[in-house]
DNA sequence: GTATTGGTGGATACACCGTACGGTAGCGGG
DNA sequence: CCCGCTACCGTACGGTGTATCCACCAATAC
């Protein structure tokens, strides 16, 4: 097998999703796939172009959703491929948003979305298009990397109250004794059994309905 | 003056806005304070406690906005400073809602949001109030993020039409020229003339009505 | 006054990173 | 047969975060 970009970005993806962003280099592939490092160079010009790759094969496998009969089930179903790909791939999650995607899969979910979105009722002209896919775009960024954080702190503090107060709890639980901050207390005290995804759906759909209804600026 | 947490804070903060985050090293802020390496260890256990520190410092200015009559005025304020920061301190974007912020400062403005947003009228009981809260900082966090990457690209590129051309377009004018992507093709071609903070602000109001008025799960 | 101790600042060292570069081995053409 | 070219490869460089050790210097004990 004579090594190829895909084969790459392969071994890479598979080592990002188990030791992080930062546990990979390109060292690591290359002794993974039994090879000097400089042989990457033959078929990627820098890092950034691999993590590109990368982040592009999993674009691939959001636009496998395809589209639906309306928009707004459309709409949804990238929303959640999204987010299912950023839990298999935590790693999606800290370069979301953060570079341009400009990948062929990367576009294809854009001119998915995008199109889904102008058949929405109030998207009139291109600036409520643009409007709309930035307000939908940043929310499905900020929702998957929050819930991709936390569940990072909660697998490093354990998933139980105790660990958790005896880990985050030193610092944090006498940060919210001193009571300055009264509600983020009954937040982090009270809201811990909402679901994750039952929020999200929620959010979301608050915010579709927002968009596809117009009002006054 | 004999060094302390704050000043090597501020100094990080210094090299992170004039070289970004990938330029910052410990090696620099400490030829920068004209000291060795190590001795920022004993003011800083790690460079991501470092990272905390400057974010903290970050959130300290956001607070400062503080609390307006009206929750929703509140809570508009908060949201413009945290983009005017982050436009300020590019890197802040980079860190935003991908690592926990538990510093004091922090924590403050979290409070100043949450108890806002609980004082809106569709906001009944915690879980109303957890929604809200996620909803707003995602979008908050999405729309920073995707600001600041495409002011990086439009500063790398050049601002006008002719370099951008030049320096994206031999690959993306060529995807858009294939037809596969119209939407984002019109998007790009014609959407590019909207205001940033206008859009911002835009986007946010809309999502505060979302949010504000209750609606059917 | 001298010896000892404790602590403070600095230099060195290690493992690792991304990547530039020089060499070498194989092979087609004159 | 020999030359030149191409494709591959190892080594090396400058950088990183951080652990460890070392030199100095002040203050105390005798």
């Amino acid at each position: 097998m004579p090594l190829s970009r895909e084969k790459i970005a392969a071994t890479a993806i598979g080592l990002a999703d188990a030791h992080g962003l930062d546990g990979l280099s390109l060292r690591k592939i290359a002794r993974e796939l039994g090879v000097g490092p400089m042989r990457l160079y033959d078929y990627v010009v820098n890092k950034s172009e691999l993590l590109d790759l990368m982040v592009d094969v999993v674009y691939a496998r959001i636009a496998e959703v395809g589209r639906r009969s309306g928009w707004r089930d459309t709409v949804l179903a990238i929303a959640h491929a999204t987010r299912a790909a950023a839990l298999d791939h935590e790693w999606f999650s800290d370069v979301l948003g953060g570079r341009p995607h400009l990948g062929p899969h990367a576009l294809a979910v854009g001119e998915a979305t995008a199109a889904a979105l102008s058949a929405a009722p109030a998207v009139r002209d291109i600036d409520d298009l643009q409007r709309a896919v930035g307000a939908l775009n940043a929310f499905i960024v900020g929702s998957v990397r929050r819930e991709v954080t936390e569940r990072r702190i909660a697998r490093s503090t354990g998933t139980d109250e105790a660990a958790f107060q005896a880990s985050l709890g030193p610092y944090l639980t006498r940060m919210l004794k001193t009571g300055r901050y009264p509600t983020v207390a009954r937040l982090v005290i009270d809201g811990a059994h909402l679901n994750a995804e039952e929020t999200f759906n929620h959010n979301l759909t608050t915010i579709l309905d927002g968009i596809t209804q117009q009002r006054s600026t």
